[in-house]
DNA sequence: GAGGTCAGGTTGTCATTACAACTGGTTTTG
DNA sequence: CAAAACCAGTTGTAATGACAACCTGACCTC
């Protein structure tokens, strides 16, 4: 069955800077976020899609190779490309919580516990690349939303973001967007995520009970070049927070 | 510099059944993992590999993104393709505990506490998309590694894979595995991961105080198919376990 | 010396073509 | 009637060609 009605309309912009591939993948996903293509249906095969849409094979198929690397979609050999059922779809993306928080409509709001410059702690160096002995922007925020707190973050960074990197701007507005307004571009980041107690001045400040389930994340990201941008430790208190991600088998293409 | 030496004894295979692009990205990645390709270090440009392995620069191309999507190499627009410092490459893979486990020299065992049908729970119906009321195979398990217990598992499956799935396979096994073996390819899996306190037969069972911190994991896994097959809950001693993973921003190609 | 300009090299995008491999249903065959 | 063979439809792999966009470093100008 052909279930790409509602692409013609979607017409693609050849003068736009945007990859007729990206643009393509957008609309694609925008249909069947908003249920255009619904659960479980076939998408038009490819040499269809590329006659409809006056573009060629191997562009529709990078198109579907991002959808279906995002798990929105599966492809079938000898049978076609299926939308995937329900409402999986929960990417961990490259993001930071703040931009979360404020998608959602949470109003998020920041209170700076420290902020200064210290001498590398030893765990740190390594994964930030830095010599021992050198000294890295400090800095640890509470992070709330509608009132509550929803996580306790300490940072490390290179001196060289200080620039960048303000006591001021962190205050009204995240981390990640600050360092892509500075011009760095985040591309990597490997991260860790664990349990444990809450220590007394934790539970505190997460207005938990002492010794409450925690979750955490250790994450060091990296920009384009490979440098070492952040060394993040972060704690959320377990009733409050989960991490949501879906894993896609290797699908290569 | 070209740092691409080493692989032109990396013959490709020709008349094998498996993909050029896919033999070169895993010459390249053995390459970069074995370090003959340092940290940092270029690449040879896409022409050049093209040139030196007798393949189109799609192929080449097509190689190199699978490496890109894992993390492994950079690539950078008018520059070149640089190889990923350090050593984080950590994916998150859909993979089972158990063969990380047995992969990792740790020699797994499972203690079965319990294999039976059951009705199926209300929040697992709506996952397994199986009909209210309907039954299901459920078990748990006790995975343990060097003899200390590192997780406690609870599963449902659909009925329909009661042939794959027996209890005494899942003695000697693990599930991913059996379902492998029985045809069945995951392809797909959405995961939440949060943290919670020990219940008092959790703890009995993991060997921690009652009430200490537990990571959990709930994970729905579906086929090729877009089925569901999986329902899985699982918790684990903080203290033992954490999950790692590298994320990767879009790099499409 | 500082700044802009330009050229060369690299990855990014896209079209076109061809054939292989797989799936599911239909037809043929035993 | 059942099993095998075939066939149409679909995605997978690969080559070739062309041009665009981008970055760096060298050169030139002021």
């Amino acid at each position: 069955m052909g279930a790409g009605r509602g692409l013609r309309d979607a017409v693609l912009d050849r003068t736009s800077p945007v990859p007729l591939y990206y643009q393509l993948a957008q609309s694609l996903e925008t249909a069947i976020r908003s249920g255009r293509l619904s659960s479980g249906s076939h998408l038009d095969n490819e040499l269809e899609l590329a006659r409809q849409l006056r573009i060629s094979r191997p562009t529709v198929r990078r198109a579907i190779a991002v959808l279906a690397n995002r798990g929105l979609v599966i492809r079938r050999h000898g049978i076609g490309t299926l939308v995937v059922p329900v409402k999986i779809r929960r990417p961990v993306r490259l993001s930071s919580l703040y931009d979360d928080l404020a998608e959602a409509g949470q109003a998020p709001t920041t209170r700076m516990l420290a902020f200064e410059t210290v001498p590398v702690p030893a765990e740190v160096a390594s994964s930030l690349q830095v010599s021992r002995g050198a000294r890295v922007l400090h800095f640890e925020r509470l992070r709330m939303a509608s009132g509550q707190p929803i996580a306790l973050m300490r940072n490390f960074l290179p001196l060289s973001l200080a620039e960048i990197v303000t006591e001021g701007d962190l205050r009204n507005t995240g981390l990640y967007r600050l360092l892509q307004r500075g011009g760095i571009h985040l591309r990597l980041a490997s991260q860790s995520i664990g349990a444990r107690s809450a220590q007394p001045r934790e539970a505190k400040l997460l207005k938990v009970p002492s010794g409450s389930p925690l979750l955490t994340m250790r994450r060091i990201s990296y920009d384009d070049a490979g440098r070492s941008v952040e060394y993040g430790s972060h704690v959320y208190p377990a009733d409050r927070y989960s991490f949501e991600m879906s894993v896609v088998s290797d699908s290569t293409t």
